[in-house]
DNA sequence: CGATCTTACGGGATTCGTAAACATA
DNA sequence: TATGTTTACGAATCCCGTAAGATCG
C-alpha cells in the first residue's frame, strides 16, 4: 500500500472543485499529471473515488464517503507539521528553567526580558529555587536548563559555567568597616555576624570554608531571607557575607558591600543540563543568550 | 512543504526502536536511504526531531512532542485507507435497494441469497415498498438500486429492463376456468372480480388497459392485498387477475394461474437507478446479480 | 577497534509536462 | 463543435542501494 499525500491532497481538491482543470492550480500540477494521480490513486484503493464524463464531475459512493475524512486527515497532518515548524522557528513553544534564587532575582530578569523580546511566542517558565533543588529538576527533567552553582562531575549531568560568584562582605553604612576597600574574613567576623538559616547552601558553604582555615562563625542572628539579612545590616545590626550576586540586592536594602578576601571564596555559577538529552531549540536559544549575557551582566557582580 | 508519508513512517519507526538500524527492517529501507529520509525530514520541518550520536538514539524534545502525533497520525490514515480497500473489496459496506413487494416477495430473497453468499460482509437493506415508491426513494438517493416497472423516460433516472411481467388470470381450482390453458379477459371478467384497492399500480394498470379496449372492471370485492385475493379467490368468492410474479404466492394460496391473453397485458419490470450517480461497487455487484438472476429466475413467472 | 550513522555516487523507477487523441453534451 | 479528460512519450527529478567515510564508546 503506498499512497501519497500528494494523490490524496488532489482527490480531494478535485472534489471540493468538481473539476479536474480547475484542482490543477490548487496542487500545482498540470492536467494530465493531476490525472494520472487520481488514476495511480483509484488502483491503490482498488476502485473508483470519482466519476468522470467530459462535462461533470461526480463522486462515487465510496468517495463521498473518503472524501471528509481525507480533508480532516490532511488538515491535522497540515496542522501538526506547521505546529513543528513554528516550534522550531521559536514562533512557538515553552521553556522550562530552574534558577537559584540569588541569580532569579538578579541577572536573570534582564535575560528572560531579551529572550521575550527576540520570541516573543516562545513562553518561559522560571522556577526559582534553592541551589540542590535546581539540580534535581534538571536530573529529573523537569526543566530543561539550570542555572546554579557547579554540581561537580556526574554521570548524567553536564555543567557549563558561566562566571565565578564570591563571596562579598556586607555591612552598615555607618559601620567603619565600610572605609575599607577590602574587608579580610578576620576582621568581618568580628562583628555580629547575621547568617541564613542551616539547610541553605550559602551557610553551608560559609562554615565548610571557613573551617577549613581554621575559623569559625558563631551567628548572631538566623534568617532564612536575604533581604532579611540586608535590612538587619543596614539597621546596624550586624555583619554578614553574601554571593556576589546578591550586592545589588545588599545596596537597595540600605547596606554596603566590600570585598572579602584571605581568602576569596568563590563559586562557579553556571548552566546545567542533562546529559544525553537533547535540549529543545527554545531551550537552546536561551542558553545561547544566557550565556552570551553573562559577558554584559557581570557588572552585577562587580563593586 | 513537501513531507512524505514515508518519512514519518521512517521518523516513527526510529524512534520506537530506538535504532536507525533496527528500523530499516520495518520500513523496507536500507540504512543509508533511512537515514537521508529522516533527514529530509528534518530539513522541512526545520529542526531536528532525532539526536543521533553512533551509540544511541533519542527525541529531541520536538520529537518527542511529534511522535505520538505522528504515531496517531499514521494509524488513521491506514485505517482509512483499509476501509476503503475493505469496501471495494467488498468485504465491508452496504448496498441500500428498494424492490415493489410483487418482486420482493418472489424473486428477490433468491438474489439476496446469492450475494449474501458472495459478499457475506455486505449488509443489504431491503425497502419492500410500492412501485411509485421504489422511484422515490431511488430519485432522492436514500437507495442505490430499485426493482420496479419502468418508470418511462426522465432526465435523473435510468432504467435497464430485467424481464416482462404480464398478468395471469387466477381461478379457483373449482371454477370451470381452471380447465382452460389460456383465459381472455372477457371471459374471466364474466366473474366476480376482486381487486386491489385504489391507490394500487396494479389496479390502475387494469383498469387503464381494459377501458382503452372497451372492457370495463367491476370488481365484487376490493382488498390491498395480494395475500388477501390469493385467499378468496382459492375460497371460490371470485376470479382476479395478477402480475405472473405472484403466481407462486396465489399457488401457495390455492389458487390456480393461467395465461390471460387479448390482450397480453404486461409491463417491463427492471432496475432503477439515478442518472449521473455512480454506484458503488457493493451496488454495482447486486445489480450484476440480480440481471444474471433475471435469466434463471423467468421461471418464477412460467406456468 | 567495533558498532552505527552519514556522505558519495551510479542505476532505476517514478513522475512531470507537452502534444495529440478521445469522449460527451 | 467545444470543452474537458485521458493516453503517449521524452525528460527531469527523485529515491534507492552499494560502497566508502566519519564518529563515538
Amino acid at each position: 500500500m503506498n499512497i501519497t499525500l500528494k494523490q490524496v491532497r488532489a482527490f480531494v481538491a478535485v472534489a471540493r472543485t468538481q473539476s479536474f482543470t480547475e484542482a490543477c492550480a490548487q496542487v500545482y500540477l498540470s492536467q494530465p499529471a493531476l490525472s494520472i494521480a487520481i488514476k495511480n490513486l483509484e488502483e491503490e484503493v482498488g476502485g473508483a473515488l470519482l466519476s468522470r464524463t467530459t462535462r461533470a464531475i461526480a463522486l462515487t459512493p465510496e468517495g463521498e464517503e473518503f472524501y471528509p475524512v481525507a480533508q480532516r486527515m490532511l488538515m491535522e497532518w497540515d496542522v501538526a507539521l506547521e505546529d513543528l515548524q513554528q516550534r522550531f522557528a521559536l514562533n512557538r513553544g515553552r521553556v522550562m528553567l530552574a534558577a537559584m534564587p540569588s541569580f532569579a532575582s538578579s541577572m536573570l530578569p534582564n535575560i528572560i526580558r531579551d529572550y521575550r523580546q527576540l520570541y516573543p511566542n516562545v513562553s518561559v517558565t522560571v522556577n526559582d529555587v534553592i541551589a540542590e533543588d535546581v539540580v534535581d529538576m534538571v536530573r529529573n527533567g523537569v526543566v530543561e536548563l539550570g542555572i546554579t552553582f557547579d554540581p561537580g562531575r556526574s554521570e548524567d549531568l553536564s555543567f557549563s559555567p558561566l562566571f565565578d560568584d564570591r563571596f562579598v562582605a556586607v555591612v552598615s553604612p555607618l559601620d567603619e568597616l565600610a572605609e575599607l576597600k577590602v574587608i579580610p574574613w578576620e576582621l568581618l567576623l568580628k562583628g555580629d555576624f547575621i547568617a541564613l538559616q542551616r539547610p541553605s547552601s550559602i551557610r553551608l558553604l560559609i562554615e565548610n570554608k571557613l573551617r577549613q582555615l581554621g575559623l569559625q562563625v558563631a551567628p548572631e542572628f538566623e534568617t532564612h531571607q536575604l533581604a532579611t539579612i540586608g535590612r538587619m545590616v543596614a539597621t546596624g545590626l550586624g555583619v554578614s557575607a553574601v554571593p556576589s550576586l546578591c550586592l545589588r540586592q545588599m545596596r537597595e536594602l540600605g547596606a554596603e558591600c566590600r570585598e572579602l578576601n584571605t581568602p576569596v571564596m568563590s563559586r562557579q555559577v553556571g548552566i546545567v543540563t542533562r546529559r544525553r538529552y537533547p535540549l529543545s531549540t527554545a531551550a537552546q536559544s536561551l542558553q545561547d543568550i544566557v550565556q552570551r549575557s553573562a559577558m554584559d551582566l557581570t557588572e552585577h557582580i562587580q563593586l
